[in-house]
Formats: structure tokens, C-alpha cells, sequence
DNA sequence: GCATCTTATCGTATATCTACGATGAACGAT
DNA sequence: ATCGTTCATCGTAGATATACGATAAGATGC
């Protein structure tokens, strides 16, 4: 089970590691509760009430995006991001992995 | 409850981006599942099993013992390293506050 | 003492991250 | 069409991360 794709590093790791990285930063954790809380929100309303300037939260936002743990839809000229459950539900489950 | 340090950006986020982050590294992961494997096992162990230097397994595991998710205790020459349940236990609480 | 073994740390090269201002692209409104 | 709004992307400076060889530090054994 579990196959070694090399180095005995693991797919899981590799793809725990993907996520973890993602939470790597107190802004994209933040990002996150935010979103949850909000249910929905546009990136705009994150750069309000982050102390970031509008680039390094969109920069936040792709990077929580290409790791699967939020989604965003374009909706006119704003996009509307949420979290991805499914992201988050997976990440959970490889975390649960470790002992 | 929670209580914003500033920036919106809570002590859990903190906290939790810190361990995150220790664990955003593939070979830090598998170090981590390989300790919980073994039990407990030397610093050189570890070397032989992943395709790094000793140097660099040794910074992994400094890493990962400052955020307290693997403990090592001197023992003659030998440095023995776990796993750190407290941490782990912790990073797993932190990662249940997530939607 | 001296040699050996094991690990941590130093120094360093390269790569990646993080932050920002500036610019571009897409849409809605006038 | 032109403006204003919203967001993504570009370019870039400075900070961190990652990897390694070389070296130091600490314990054991002769």
C-alpha cells in the first residue's frame, strides 16, 4: 500500500506536502477562516480586511486555488471565491494519515 | 473567542500556518511517517533511507523538532528521534478548526 | 592521549516565496 | 466609446528555503 514513487517519498506526501505548503502562511489560513465565515465573498473584501495590498491577496488566493482548497467563480468583473470542501476534506484526510 | 493579534490574523493562524509549514516539505513528511513507522530511530537511519545528505536530513529534522512535531533526545553519540504526539495531536486540533 | 563514529552547525549557491506598484484585461454603467 | 470598478498578471526587490560539502562538537573505544 502506500507506493514509493522514489526515495520513499510517497504520492501522499508529495500531495500532503502540496497542501500544507498552501496553509504555510498565516494570510492564507486567515483567507480561509475568512471564507468560511463569510460563506462567499469577493477579493475584494479580503484585501479590506487584510493588511495586504490587493496583488499579494490575489497572489494568496491563486495559490489556495491551484492547491485545491478554494474555488473561485467569475462573476461580472469580480470573482467570487469560496472554499473548496472537497480541498479541505482531502487535505483532512491525509493529515488523519499521520500517526 | 479567538482573538484577532492584528491583521485579522489570529494566534490559530499562527500557530497552525507554523506547523503547516513544517510539513510542506515532501521529505518532512516522510520523515515524519517514517518515524511513526519505526517507532523511534537514530539521525543516521533516516539518512540512509532518503536520498539526502546528512546535512540536510539533519536541518529536516530541526525543522520539524521546532514545531514540535518530532522530539529527539540525546543518547551517547546518537541523537534519538520520534515523533512529538503532543504536536502532532495539536496540528491535527488546529486542522479540525478548518471548515 | 588518539582514532572513530554520529550528529549538529557553518558557509554558500541556487531556487522559491513574499510583498508591492504598475499595468493589463474584462465587465458594467453612462 | 469612454469611464470607473474589479481582479489577474508582470516585473522586481528583498527575504527564506533547500541542498550540499566541510568542519566542529560530543561520546565511545583503544
Amino acid at each position: 500500500m502506500n507506493p514509493t514513487t522514489q526515495d520513499n517519498v510517497t504520492a501522499f506526501d508529495e500531495e500532503l506536502a502540496a497542501m500544507a505548503r498552501a496553509l504555510s502562511h498565516p494570510a492564507r489560513v486567515a483567507i480561509v477562516r475568512h471564507l468560511a465565515e463569510a460563506g462567499t465573498c469577493i477579493c475584494g473584501e479580503i484585501v479590506q480586511v487584510m493588511p495586504l495590498a490587493q496583488a499579494t491577496v490575489s497572489q494568496h488566493l491563486k495559490v489556495l486555488k491551484e492547491a485545491g482548497l478554494v474555488q473561485g467563480e467569475v462573476d461580472g468583473p469580480r470573482t467570487c471565491y469560496c472554499v473548496a470542501p472537497d480541498g479541505l476534506k482531502r487535505f483532512k484526510e491525509l493529515v488523519a494519515t499521520l500517526p
